[in-house]
DNA sequence: TATGAATGAGCTTTCATTCAT
DNA sequence: CATGAATGAAAGCTCATTCAT
């Protein structure tokens, strides 16, 4: 019956939690933990900074609270890939330029993960849940991995878990530091262009070394 | 004769000086820029905090110098690979395996230069001294590609500048997000067993993509 | 019946403003603008210093309520005055004695305008309640003086903008300066008697000077 | 024989106390006693800082060094005025003028002095120097009005140490406040023009006080 | 559920001054 | 006579957090 009624009581609860979580993901992305300001989070959600407290207890607690948030929305990405249902080359492909894109996309992302790694991912320890989150994309890369290697196309004795840190590498490292190499190399390496070309190399790179010659 | 010579008055200073900018190193690569404390790297360093104004004018002026020490660090480093002298395969084995080995050695190079990235490299755009030091090995690297395409073992088309931040990225990536990694995948990604392993897959996949079938 | 309303919910934080508000008054007229100290402001107003920036923002910004509370002071001293209800002779020296004794009952006033006057008043000039507040009493000092014109008892010509900051030059200069004064002429300045007959000598010039012979 | 021998020793000696006066008469008057910087006053003279403490042991040991300065060239330029040759009114006139035009030429006299007063003249207290530099023009300008009276042009009854007093006021206080009062009459007082009249207003408003009618 | 007022601890930076040569 | 190196104390200001309602 009550099924789908609304709690109008948790109506702008709901609300208020969201926009802080939204609003300090952005603060922490942008400012690292320690140059996040709650003023500003407060202020980016437009709640009183107090109710940032009630929700969360602390920044540190906030600040894991988001990162359990982008987590568990890279999960829900990449679990609508539906790699099984491509053959392997093409599913490496397709998870290779998967995870390009996503990072594109959410670069909030990568800082977020830096911060959290500064800290020593003490965060992240104390968190059941992004552990119980465990990266179900592993078990499918190995299937895929695997089936390659019988159908002779895929070179054998690839573990999946250092392929997916390669994966990751060659997109995360680009973006994560491009700042310093623009700087240090003398070119922008986020024009369209740039970012093509990118793409296309890490592609060539995963491919490259998978494939059996 | 005068080979030791009679210390200059500068000598305190000097040694003052390389004191803090060892002690801020050592700060800023475990808290951050915005986590560091002027305080600690005053202790750290057994000087007076006054006299860290003194000579770096400010907490950002001292991260920069810090910066730029630690990539002439690194530049130095490369220049004594001799890369020229080996064949194109091991000179691209030898840069890739200098490259994990370097940031094994200087973990404070990675939270560094997270650190400078998080705030979009002002602090480097600033500096003309870390600009000139243009990574002579980007030359290098496009002469062994060169080379080697010319004897038939490498492929062509490939981008010296792209490969180089792909090198730097699987080894970079690994280190910098270990913690993140380590507790996703439940297990731990730097003991000596796993770093080697992490050590050998580098270089298979970067072999794996220069080399022709 | 509601007379005694029920304290509003700013109470405090009014309280907390207006003590804030005159402590500074008197650290500043006490050390001028550079020698005051937030710490003694905090301590005299008995707040958390820290409040003083929650309300104030800034030293500065502070100096600059202040200034603009003691002119809102003096200009509705001003205009209690009432000069137009007297003969001309009469309200010039009615507001030559009120300059000198609005003087030497608020002697905060002198400093604090020395202060922003070392500043080159860039604190009023950010001010747009100080300009506005632009003395009225200089308009109705030339209806004065064009009356007593007409009368035949005043000088003509006499231009009351620099009448108006005679009659101020007089007393505040002796009052700003007494010190240097006092130690000069080796006698004190402040006895009763030597302030009687400053006040006296002030309207006898002020008035030996608009009378007509 | 070595009458006119220079001393090579002292000669950079008073150099530098010479140009360590001016920039510190400079700086305070600029910043007042506590917003001085001792850093600026060698920087603006050019020496070392710690040749400042060498010859006047603290700030404050200077600060009164300037004052003692700045009044010994106003005694000095006093001295020159020979008001005796003149006509009472002439000298009154003269005196006014010449006060008013030595303020224009020396504005850091006025802020040295608002400094000096800031402090209650601690400073010149203990100078024995000072004190004993009293105003001889004290005397010439008593001697002055008594024989005006004498003469028949000038009103009795007037103290050459309040008249004093009023002449300084006149001046002093329209350049030392020029900034607020420009900010609250809305209209630049240092303008050429507006000096002129002011310069000329102060001479009517003396003199038609001091001449009889 | 929500908020304005308030705070203790600690931050970066400044400053007059002294040390050692 | 002159100076670069060094310092203790304290300045203005910030920040995460809590109180009171």
């Amino acid at each position: 019956m009550t099924d789908t009624a609304p709690e109008p009581r948790s109506r702008n609860a709901d609300r208020s939690q969201q926009a802080i979580l939204e609003a300090a993901r952005d603060e922490f992305a942008q400012h690292g933990l320690a140059g996040a300001r709650v003023d500003r989070i407060a202020e980016r959600a437009d709640v009183n900074k107090r109710l940032i407290y009630y929700y969360f207890g602390s920044k540190d607690d906030l600040f894991l609270a988001v990162l359990e948030g982008v987590y568990a929305d890279i999960r829900t990405a990449e679990q609508k890939l539906h790699l099984l249902a491509l053959s392997p080359p093409d599913a490496v492909r397709r998870l290779t330029e998967f995870t390009w894109d996503y990072y594109i996309d959410h670069p909030e992302f990568i800082t977020l993960l830096n911060s959290a790694n500064l800290h020593q991912a003490r965060h992240l320890r104390k968190s059941s849940r992004v552990r119980e989150m465990n990266s179900p994309v592993i078990q499918t890369l190995g299937d895929i991995l695997e089936r390659g290697r019988k159908d002779g196309v895929f070179r054998g004795g690839v573990d999946a878990v250092q392929l997916y840190i390669s994966i990751a590498s060659l997109a995360y490292f680009y973006l994560s530091n491009n700042h310093t190499l623009s700087a240090i190399f003398g070119r922008d390496l986020m024009t369209g262009k740039a970012r093509a070309e990118r793409r296309s190399h890490i592609c060539d790179v995963i491919l490259g070394y998978v494939l059996k010659d």
